[in-house]
RNA sequence: GGAGAGAUGGCUGAGCGGUUUAAAGCGGCGGUCUUGAAAACCGUUGAGGGUUUCCCCCUCCCAGGGUUCGAAUCCCUGUCUCUCCGCCA
C-alpha cells in the first residue's frame, strides 16, 4: 500500500505515475471519497467527546449521590447518532482502503518505460551458450528417456501442470534446492528458514497477492481461512507483520527452500508442454527487511546473490529490467534473470528480484525504529535464488551428452555422492 | 478430539461497570548531586488517526459482535497460549 499522503496532497501527480505501469487511478472517486470520510470523521469524533463528557457526568454526579435520571435523559439519542455516524466512517473508510489496497506501488524513475514484454531491456549477459557437436534436445525429450521427467504420471495423479520426477532427475532436483540453500546460507549470509506452506489471507494481502490477484492463488477448501503459498516471500516477509524490530537488527536476510503453487489462472495454452509452467514448483527464496538507506544496495547484492547460483552452475544467463506494465504489482522495481536453454534456443525467466520500497510493509505494519526512535516502515526486497524446477531444466539441457545423458555440474558433484554424469 | 485456565503498555503485573478513559514495579531516556561513576532523588517514557499542527481531539487493555448514558471490567462468537487426558509422525 503507498503512503495515503500520496493520495491526500498529490493525487494527480500520483495517477500519472501510475499510469506508466498501465494502472488508471480513479482520482475523481477518491477524492470524493475523502471528502466523505473528512466531514464524517469530525462529526463521529465530535459526538464521541460529547458522550465521553456526558457519561463521566454522570459518573460524577452519580459518586455525589445525586439523580442521575435527568442527566441520563439529557444524554438521549445521542449514542444512536454515534452509532450512525461511526457506521457511516466505517463504511467510508473501508470503501478507501479496498480502494487503496488495489492500486500498485509507484515506480522508481530508472525503469524502463513501456507496457509489454518487449520493452524490456537486457541489462547484461553473462557467460557464453555452448556450441554443441550434435543437436541439442529439449529438457521434454531428454527426461522422457527414463522416464526420468514424467508427465503422465504427474498428469495421472494430478492433472496437467504437475510432474513426477524419477531416480536421478527426483535427485538432481534435491540437490539442487540443498546447493543452493547452502550457498546463500555460507556465502551469502542468510538465515535458513522454515515455513508454513499454507498462510492466512491477511498474509496475501501483506505482500500484495490480494486481493487483487485471487485467482491466481489456491485456496484451501474447507472452513480454514489457508492458501497455498505461491512463493516464500509471502511466509518469509509476513514474519514481521505488526512487528517492530531494532535498526540494528537490519539488514535481515532470509532464505527459504519450499514448493510454491499458483494456478496459473490466464496462461491457458502457454508454456503447456514440458516443466516451465506447472501449478506446484519449487524454489529458493531469498528476503530482505532493511532501512531505506540500505535498499538500493540490498537489491543489487540480491540480485548478485541470484546470480551467483547461475554463475557456481555455469549456466549463460541474462540480466533483464522489466519495463512499467511487467513489473509485478508490490515491486517498484524488478530485474529477471533469464537462463538460456539450448533445447529452446531462448533465454527463460529462471529469477525476479524486486524492490518493493515500504509498499508491503505498510501493508502489514512491519516496522523499525529510525535514529530518532520513531517507527519507520522497513523496506523489503525479494528475489528467486533461484526456481528449482527451472533450474533442473536450465542444467539438463545445458549439460547434456549425445548419448542423452548428462553431466554434473562441479559444483553439484558432492550433493550427487560425486557422480560426474547422470542417467543410466 | 475432550476438560480446565488464561490473553492488559518494552517487560512484570493490578484493576472486574463511572474519582483509573490503565495503579505499581522493572527497564529506557533526561536532569539534580558527583572529579567521574554508582546510589539516591526529580521528571519523562506505547501505537495509529484527525486537526484551525508547537494547542486540542479521537481510537487502541487478543479479534469481532452485543448489553449500557458509560465496558479493560458483563454477555456471545472466534483466534492463540498454557495444563491435563486421548490420538498420532
Amino acid at each position: 500500500m503507498l503512503d495515503m499522503k500520496l493520495f491526500r496532497h498529490d493525487i494527480t501527480a500520483l495517477a500519472s505515475s501510475l499510469a506508466s505501469r498501465g494502472f488508471t487511478l480513479d482520482v475523481a472517486a477518491f477524492d470524493a471519497l475523502e471528502e466523505k470520510r473528512k466531514s464524517c470523521q469530525q462529526e463521529t469524533q465530535a459526538l464521541q467527546t460529547e458522550r465521553n463528557a456526558s457519561s463521566k457526568a454522570i459518573g460524577q454526579a452519580k459518586a455525589r449521590g445525586e439523580d442521575i435520571a435527568p442527566l441520563v435523559a439529557e444524554v438521549g439519542e445521542l449514542g444512536d447518532r454515534l452509532v450512525e455516524s461511526n457506521h457511516q466512517l466505517q463504511a467510508i473508510l473501508s470503501e478507501i482502503d479496498t480502494l487503496c489496497l488495489s492500486v500498485p506501488n509507484v515506480l522508481e524513475d530508472s525503469i524502463p518505460a513501456g507496457l509489454r514484454e518487449e520493452d524490456n531491456v537486457v541489462l547484461s549477459h553473462w557467460g557464453e551458450p555452448f556450441k554443441f557437436a550434435f543437436e541439442p534436445k529439449d529438457h521434454i525429450a531428454l527426461g522422457a528417456l527414463n522416464r526420468g521427467i514424467d508427465f503422465e504420471a504427474g498428469a495421472a495423479l494430478s492433472g496437467s501442470r504437475f510432474v513426477v520426477l524419477r531416480k536421478d532427475m527426483a535427485r538432481l532436483h534435491r540437490a539442487l534446492g540443498q546447493f543452493m540453500l547452502d550457498l546463500h546460507t555460507q556465502k551469502h549470509g542468510y538465515e535458513e528458514t522454515y515455513v508454513p506452506y499454507l498462510v492466512k489471507s491477511e498474509c496475501l494481502y501483506g505482500t500484495g497477492q490480494l486481493p487483487k490477484f485471487k485467482e491466481d492463488q489456491f485456496e484451501c477448501a474447507g472452513d480454514h481461512d489457508l492458501t497455498l503459498i505461491p512463493t516464500a516471500e509471502v511466509p518469509l516477509t509476513n514474519l514481521f507483520r505488526d512487528k517492530i524490530v531494532s535498526a540494528d537488527a537490519l539488514p535481515i536476510k532470509l532464505v527459504a527452500h519450499t514448493p510454491c503453487f499458483r494456478s496459473e489462472a490466464g496462461s491457458y495454452g502457454k508454456d503447456t508442454a514440458g516443466m516451465i509452467r506447472q501449478h506446484q514448483f519449487e524454489k529458493v527464496e531469498l528476503v530482505q527487511l532493511v532501512s531505506e538507506e540500505q535498499a538500493e544496495s540490498a537489491f543489487s547484492d540480491l540480485c548478485s546473490h541470484a546470480e551467483a547460483v547461475l554463475q557456481a552452475l555455469k549456466l549463460p544467463y541474462r540480466r533483464v529490467a522489466l519495463c512499467g506494465g511487467d513489473t509485478a504489482f508490490s515491486a517498484a522495481k524488478t530485474y529477471d534473470l533469464e537462463v538460456w536453454l539450448p533445447g529452446q534456443q531462448l533465454y527463460r525467466e529462471i529469477s525476479s528480484c524486486s524492490y518493493c520500497r515500504d509498499f508491503q510493509a505498510r501493508r502489514m505494519s512491519a516496522r523499525y525504529r529510525g535514529p530518532d526512535g520513531k517507527p519507520l516502515f522497513l523496506h523489503t526486497v525479494n528475489g528467486s535464488g533461484v526456481a528449482i524446477g527451472r533450474a533442473l531444466i536450465a542444467v539438463v539441457e545445458n549439460y547434456q551428452l549425445e548419448n542423452g545423458r548428462i553431466a554434473v555440474p562441479d559444483a553439484l558433484q558432492t550433493y550427487l555422492s560425486g557422480a560426474a554424469v547422470l542417467g543410466d
